[in-house]
DNA sequence: TTATTAATCTACTAAAACTATAGGATAAAC
DNA sequence: GTTTATCCTATAGTTTTAGTAGATTAATAA
């Protein structure tokens, strides 16, 4: 199941490029307009920002703002960073590959086998699709 | 990130359709074979046999083996009983529907949107899969 | 300068999900 | 009737998730 960490982050995003413009938005606009919880969201929107998505101003008028074009930001690099790796199990992350501790062969295990090509259809998804994509 | 639980169960699965024959095999073979924690394992072979998947024979000569050919066996319903919905979102769940309670319109919905594009690429992959096609 | 506003940051907590484990009950084989 | 191995319920430990509290910092406006 998606975490509601990468569902109200996904929200906020599509909500910021939406904007006419790229004037910033209060944390509780996003909050109000999306129904999350606003302290929640604020931790949400510290990541974004600590990745390169948004910009910030504090004070009176100050607020979020998308940084990048939306055709810019790919589902990938959004997924990664706010869900974690795309991968079902890390022996076939990209991003985040671990060994299986529990595992002979990996070549041999069905698991991976499978998770493999899952792994494969949902980066088409996430490679083929921008924040862009996903405005109303 | 796949459940431990559906991994075991994968893995017995395929460790079962691999046998030559349909000979019982017993909880404790599979779980050395698989390194899998033997009680833990009793509770998953458990549900399978529940779902139909497998059989079962008590005392000497007991254990697990398919009921059903691995051809027969595709991987939507294995991961629907295991790990449960295929979808990351109820809102695009084929046969765990519910609605959002967070939001007010599912079609203006940028998650929805997303989510049904990578919940139909799963879906092709479970099934296009059977456990037919894991045995190494 | 001072007051106000709104993001920043740290730390904490409640609840849920996951990963088991314990131990007795049941049924089949011998 | 003893042994063997599955069946079943309950429970406990750990981790993750989701959310809260409260003080700090920076920008704006008076």
């Amino acid at each position: 199941m998606l975490s509601k960490k990468t569902k109200y982050g996904l929200k906020a995003l599509t909500f910021l490029a939406s904007q006419k413009n790229r004037d910033p938005i209060q944390i509780a606009e996003i909050a109000k307009h999306e129904n999350i919880s606003q302290k929640f969201l604020e931790s949400i929107l510290l990541t974004l920002r600590r990745t390169g998505y948004l910009g910030s101003k504090k004070g009176k008028g100050g607020g979020y703002y998308l940084i990048k074009d939306p055709t810019e930001i790919p589902m990938t690099t959004v997924m990664r960073v706010l869900e974690g790796p795309i991968a079902m199990v890390s022996c076939v992350s990209l991003n985040f590959y671990e060994k299986c501790d529990d595992c002979p062969d990996e070549q041999a295990c069905s698991v991976h086998k499978l998770m493999l090509k899952v792994r494969d259809s949902a980066l088409d998804v996430y490679r083929n699709t921008t924040l862009a994509d996903l405005i109303p």
